[in-house]
DNA sequence: GCCTTTTGGTGATTTCAATCACACCCAGGG
DNA sequence: CCCTGGGTGTGATTGAAATCACCAAAAGGC
C-alpha cells in the first residue's frame, strides 16, 4: 500500500535533514520493509487532530509532511503549546510505550501526511528489533531533555520579553553567535506565540512592537528577519 | 564489598514501598548479583552533592537511604527544585543513557547512602541484560511524564496559592478524595518550598498564614496536618 | 548558657503584565 | 461590492506578587 503522493517512511527518511535525530532513519532495508507493512498512511487537512490529550494510546504517528502543534490545556481553557513538530518526528511515542493516555493534543497546523502504527504492532515490532528499541530509548531520553528545557524556561525565566527572545532564537538555530540576520517564515498567530511563552496575545503584540523599535527584528508579511542576534542572546539569562 | 551498614541494592529492594516503580527490584538473583559486583556504595552527609548540573555523566546513583533534592539554577542564581527523591530512585539515568551532561544538581537533604554504578559498567550491564534495558526505557518514560506534569503545573497553573495547594496534595497521596486529615513530616524550609512552586519565600510564608486561617492545614513543629483535603482539591484547577 | 546564624512573619511599596476596551486592517464569502 | 470575522495595535486600569525592610523566633556552636 503506497502513500497517496509517494511519501512513506523510506522515502521521507531520504530527505531527513538530521538523520540521527529520527527514529526510523538509516535502518537496514528489511527492517524498513517490515515497518512499511505495519504502517497505515493517511492525509490530514489543516486543524485535523491526530490524537487528543487524555485519550488511551492507539499508537504512534510518524509525521511525513506538514506541521503539527502539540499542546495541553487546563480545564479552565488555558492552553500551552509545548512543541511544533516537523516531518520525521514521531508523535505519541511516550504514551504508546508506557500505555498511558496521550499527554498532549496533536493538531495539524499545516495540511500533511502521517504514518500510523498501531500500538500492538509497534510493540511487537520493537520486541523483534532490538536496535529499534534502543533508538526508542534514545528518543525518549531526548523527549525528556526537551521537556526539561521547557521546565527551565518556564521556571527560571522571569519576564515575557526574555521568553520571547528565547523563542526567537530557537527559530533561527543557524548563525549561532553571529550577527547575521536570519529570515524565518512565521505561520503562527500572536495568540499562538502567547501560548508558547505563557503570556497573553496583547503582551506578544507589544513585544513585537518593542523589539521592532529596538531594531532587533523586522516583519514583512509572513517573513520574520532577526537583526542583532547578539543582543537577543544577551537578553536570555540561562 | 558490603555497604557500611548492610544496605545494598538487594536489601534496599526488600523494603521498596512500590516495587514496580523501581529499576532494580524483583530481578532474578543472578542479575542482582552482577549488579552488586559493579556497584560502589558510599555514605553521604547532609548537603553532599552527588552530581552537579552541567557535569559530564559519570554514572547512575541508586539511592538506598536518605533524601535527595534535584534542582536547576539559572546563572542569575534563581533555583527551582524539580524533585525530591526517596530511597529506590535512580538518579542521573537520563544523562548516563544519553551521554549528555547532568541536567540537574543532586544534593542530599538528609544524610544517606547510595550505590554508584559507573557509566561504562552500567551500559555494558544493560547490553547484557535486555530485561533491565526495557525497565530503563520504562523509567525514562516515567521521568518524562513527571517532567510533563511539572510543565503543566508551571505553564497552566496561574496563582501561587494553587501551586501550593497542588504541592500539599502531592505530599499526602493517601486518603485521596477523602476528608481525612493526613499528617506529613515536613523538612523543607519556606525558601525551599518557594523554589518548588516558583515563588518567593515571603509569599510562601503568607500562604501558610492564609491556609491556616482558612482551616486548611495546621503546623506543629515539623509535622504538617492537612484538614479539608477536599477544599484543597477544589483549589487546583487541572 | 549565650551568641550567631538561619528561618519565619508581616507591613509598605513598587512593578509589570493581565485585563478591559476599542479601533483598525485585511481576507474571503456571499 | 460590502460585510463579517479573525487577527492585530495600543491606551487605561487593575491587581497580585515581587521587592524592600524590618523584627521575631528558633536552631546550632562553643
Amino acid at each position: 500500500m503506497r502513500a497517496p503522493y509517494g511519501l512513506n517512511i523510506i522515502e521521507s527518511c531520504v530527505t531527513c535533514p538530521d538523520r540521527e535525530e529520527h527514529l526510523f532513519c538509516n535502518l537496514p532495508r528489511p527492517v524498513l520493509q517490515k515497518l512499511n507493512e505495519i504502517k497505515a498512511t493517511a492525509v490530514y487537512p489543516k486543524s485535523a487532530m491526530l490524537f487528543i490529550e487524555g485519550q488511551p494510546p492507539r499508537g504512534v504517528f510518524v509525521l511525513c509532511a506538514g506541521k503539527v502543534k502539540l499542546s495541553t490545556s487546563s480545564n479552565e481553557g488555558k492552553t500551552i503549546i509545548t512543541k511544533l513538530s516537523d516531518p520525521g518526528d514521531v508523535l505519541g511515542l511516550n504514551a504508546t510505550i508506557s500505555n498511558r493516555p496521550y499527554e498532549v493534543t496533536a493538531e495539524m497546523v499545516e495540511p500533511g501526511q502521517a504514518n500510523f502504527i498501531a500500538r500492538d504492532a509497534f510493540l511487537h515490532f520493537l520486541r523483534e528489533n532490538g536496535e529499534v528499541a534502543v533508538r526508542v530509548a534514545e528518543q525518549l531520553s531526548r523527549n525528556y531533555y526537551t521537556a526539561y528545557e521547557e521546565i527551565k524556561t518556564l521556571g527560571l525565566t522571569s519576564s515575557p520579553s526574555e521568553k520571547f527572545a528565547k523563542l526567537l532564537l530557537s527559530w533561527s538555530p543557524d548563525a549561532k553567535g553571529t550577527d547575521l540576520g536570519a529570515a524565518v517564515r512565521m505561520t503562527l498567530t500572536h495568540e499562538e506565540i502567547a501560548e508558547m511563552i505563557g503570556t497573553t496575545r496583547e503582551t506578544v503584540s507589544r513585544l513585537f512592537s518593542d523589539f521592532k523599535k529596538k531594531q532587533l527584528l523586522q516583519v514583512k508579511g509572513a517573513t520574520l528577519t532577526i537583526h542583532n542576534r547578539l543582543k537577543l542572546e544577551k537578553m536570555v539569562q540561562s
